[in-house]
DNA sequence: GGTAGAACCTACCTAAAGGTAAGTGCCAAA
DNA sequence: TTTGGCACTTACCTTTAGGTAGGTTCTACC
């Protein structure tokens, strides 16, 4: 609405990767995702910290974007889990370089957020 | 606190690209100074749709984290002008794949969105 | 003298993301 | 029979990123 001509986000993909990972626990979720099919209580524990409503929330996302795949048992008790997909998988392989970057950075990167630090 | 032991996040660095990169403009802005510095107004203008406030907090956030580099000529009237560090340049490559997954795999992603159409 | 543009700052408001806490149906183990 | 775990759902509340709309100081231009 706001953009002129020839929107210049069209040229930098990355509202695209930012809509479909972004969001606080999205790509810790596809990091613990990215070596198997995971049970639903046990990506709960993984990844420490997140609550309920909020990860099936994520799962569900991702899931509509294809990047994950639920897969219900029917069983009772109830089992479900959740792979990602080969289009999720070349996410993944995307965002590698991001994490490198991070890892290389943390402390760096950390350290200039001191006027975040609470 | 909620974290039982060795952080999961500490593996996957990519909390900390995205404490640095996150937010709705931020991509958008490392975009347009890659090719050079660029004054405050240039900025706002490429930008199109940012408000000030926002582009000066976010050039702000991205000047503290090491990214960018605000230079101030002291002339009146005022001129400023903005520049990515080397540091910077290595952010803006480690996200390069990403905008490239995002290019690609735009129609496919928006498409999965549906549930996000207004 | 009035207007415009440079690069901001300030106060206020809104919407959405995320967090908390409780409840659901069902079964197995204590 | 109470408890606990499974995979959720629901209602409600808080935080914060982002947006809106003004103001500021100075000069140049008409």
């Amino acid at each position: 609405m706001s953009v002129p001509r020839s929107d210049p986000a069209s040229d930098c993909g990355l509202d695209v990767a930012l809509a479909v990972m972004g969001g606080k626990w999205k790509p810790l979720i596809l990091y613990h995702l990215r070596s198997g099919p995971r049970r639903f209580g046990d990506l709960k524990r993984a990844v420490a910290g997140i609550s309920e409503k909020v990860l099936i929330q994520q799962l569900r996302e991702l899931a509509s974007a294809g990047v994950v795949v639920r897969h219900d048992y029917g069983e009772v008790p109830p089992k479900v889990d959740y792979t990602v997909t080969p289009f999720g998988m070349t996410l993944i392989e995307a965002l590698l370089p991001l994490c490198e970057w991070g890892v290389r950075n943390r402390t760096r990167a950390s350290a200039s957020m001191t006027s975040r630090a609470s």
